[in-house]
DNA sequence: ATGTTCTTGTGAACTCTTTCACAAGCGAAG
DNA sequence: CTTCGCTTGTGAAAGAGTTCACAAGAACAT
């Protein structure tokens, strides 16, 4: 237990083995090993158990883990014990569908309120989520305690609201545009990028080979 | 020039210069060097230039690489010399946003053709692209040659096309569903996970540290 | 032609991550 | 209470990926 740096691949762990728990929680099965997490996420039962001692030891030698009590760790790990806060900008094609998207709030994301420049959008909520005019940003992010944004929106806007959000609640964007941001250093940002995703296995098959 | 092994870190690279390549071809700019490449990527000038070292030797000493020459290498090396030829299976909230997405076709990504369950959808194209019933999955993936289905269905449904596209022209799966896919072991397979993301943002967030 | 400046390509060093291998510990059975 | 089967936690070894540092080569000015 040593809690230094952890890795990005780590905490990509982490979440594939939070999934799988989440999934034995609601079948009813109370204890797993190293092995079948190792299994579920397409890793090796070493790996599984180096991840977790990164973070102290929860399982119980001979028997494994306890589904219940390492998916509150995971979730505690992760900042997870309570739904983050989200804000989307930009309700174009990907946005709305990511209002809909019911996986984000079945996993602790909850998007409270969404901004865009066009009037026609404005006022209309989407699946439930009330669309606002840009102009209302920096107020209803601090107004709803706005942790984390996800820009979905074209690039020269994701700039612009990445310096609107400084000094705000917001530490973490997520962006699906694939230009780069400049933004200040406390802020985490991480992208979405399908073009690149494909563009790497686009690698893959022209060498042969595959992989995950 | 050592073309052993390459790792994902590597080609994910590969990418991010080559999106820099393109926008420079644009602006007529003819000559890069790896510290140009290295700041427009959020890397080091010596990955740069390793990177690309790992399949030849392209740039000239005391002046650089040259755009146009470099473009075309790192395409070649993606396999995107010619548009890949990709197919869409479940037209839902994120299939359509994808049908509608300029950047993908701009990146060299062609969907030739949809499929859907719903029979409401079926017969009206989106975006140009006509959506078809699952029925005629096999014979039409073999009619336009796809190289690359994406998925953007439940897991249950993208199991079952996993299944169905195997001894097909089909080649890599791109999937919107979380779930592990059981596949051949000649099919590449990567996944496109908005919570997973997310969940790696929230990791930072609670720790305090940032990072890209 | 020579010197100066610049930038690549690449071994070597270093750092980070994964895999190995096994002692330590738990639970159940006799 | 002892033994047996099983699984964790973790140092040590191995393997990957990144950074360093510099020789080699190209362009340009004098």
């Amino acid at each position: 237990m040593n809690v230094r740096k952890i890795s990005d691949s780590t905490v990509r762990r982490l979440s594939l083995y939070l999934n799988l728990l989440r999934d034995m929680s609601d079948s009813q099965i109370e204890v797993v090993s190293s092995v079948e997490l190792a299994d579920g996420s397409g890793t090796t039962a070493a790996q599984v158990r180096k991840d977790l001692s990164s973070f102290g030891s929860f399982g119980k030698r001979g028997r494994g883990y306890v589904v219940e009590e390492l998916k509150r760790q995971i979730e505690s790990i992760l900042g997870l014990r309570r739904p983050r806060r989200v804000a989307l900008v930009g309700v174009g094609k990907i946005g709305s569908a990511l209002l809909g998207y019911r996986d984000l709030p079945a996993r602790g994301f909850e998007i409270h309120v969404a901004f865009d420049i066009d009037a026609a959008k404005i006022g209309r909520p989407v699946f439930g989520v009330p669309v606002l005019p840009m102009d209302e940003l920096e107020d209803r992010l601090a107004a709803h305690e706005i942790e984390i944004v996800i820009l979905a929106t074209p690039p020269a806007v994701a700039q612009e609201v990445a310096d609107r959000v400084a000094g705000s609640s917001v530490v973490g964007i997520l962006s699906f545009a694939a230009s780069k941001l400049e933004t200040e250093a406390k802020l985490a940002v991480r992208w979405m990028d399908v073009a690149l995703k494909l563009e790497g296995l686009s690698y893959l098959i022209s060498t042969g080979s595959n992989g995950v």
